[in-house]
DNA sequence: TAACCTTGAGCAATATTATGTCGATAATTG
DNA sequence: CAATTATCGACATAATATTGCTCAAGGTTA
């Protein structure tokens, strides 16, 4: 739809970025091969158009505490304008569940939550189970991860 | 498991950083009420012990061009040492896989799949289909993220 | 109580960064 | 081919950031 837009030099930044979003704009002229000043000028243009949506750092769930990582398929009772919008905003207000996404196939909805441990994912369910349009939850549980974060292919 | 090595302060550091990972140790310092000595000290001590693992931009998919994200279940034949090391290496050299984990349930995998469009993501299952330890695969299509990258509940 | 350990505040020196300007060059278009 | 536009490299500057050092305060332990 837009790629079209962004030229060579710009994934080049935009790749150096996604995988160290603390690099300064001459660290990556220099590694792109360009002088500061229009490596600047693009990073500011991809800041804007909101190519880049953000920074953010990468922690690490266990030394935090949260081994826990849950992929939670949800189906809904019903579709109604109402039902969907209540889920929704309920699934944005629950800090433990760091992505959710509308998906094809059986279930209506696949989100990922991050929890302690099991007494933490089981106080999270009753909060799920509480919400009227919920019909079913199927939980699977995730017990290890063999790639997490991976940078997109540009 | 070790969240006890962690105070407060610490917690609202990473909590910063996770939310802005190009926020400089001064404005860390202020936004949670600490002078930047002390701040910086702490920041380098998360780094080292890799609580801090790394920093990412967040980039926008579809001004990407790609615009089509993809969950897909998949099964092995059979669960020998060579079949899971087999797989798990041509998942981490598929660089339009972003996430994977190994989950409990009726899948063995959990794959997060980024591509252009339906084309490519026709290529991709060509490549995972031919890998011969892989006995099913079920794709379920994103159709909307409702919650994306959000940080972790601290 | 005394010694000790941890952690914070303040300050200074250094290094680094972001950012604007300007002329040159390359690409594009009519 | 000429004119226009876009983009680059180089340089200068001003603002910021990182980092080390020292001293003080608070808490802990023997």
């Amino acid at each position: 739809m837009s790629q079209e837009k962004f030229d060579s030099t710009d994934l080049k930044i935009l790749d150096a970025l996604q995988r160290d979003g603390r690099l300064s704009n001459v660290d990556i002229a220099e590694q792109i091969n360009l002088s500061p000043s229009p490596c600047l000028r693009r990073l500011r243009r991809l800041e804007e158009e909101a190519v880049i949506e953000g920074y953010k750092a990468r922690l690490n769930r266990n030394r935090l505490g949260l081994a826990m990582t849950v992929f939670v398929q949800v189906k809904l009772r019903s579709h109604s304008a109402d039902s969907v919008a209540g889920f929704e905003a309920a699934v944005q207000q629950m800090e433990a569940v760091v992505n959710a996404h509308t998906v094809s196939g059986s279930a209506d909805y696949l989100l990922e939550v991050v929890v302690a441990d099991l007494e933490g994912y089981d106080l999270w369910v009753r909060q799920i189970q509480q919400l009227s349009m919920v019909r079913e939850i199927e939980s699977n549980f995730a017990l290890r991860a063999v790639k997490a974060d991976a940078p997109l292919p540009l």
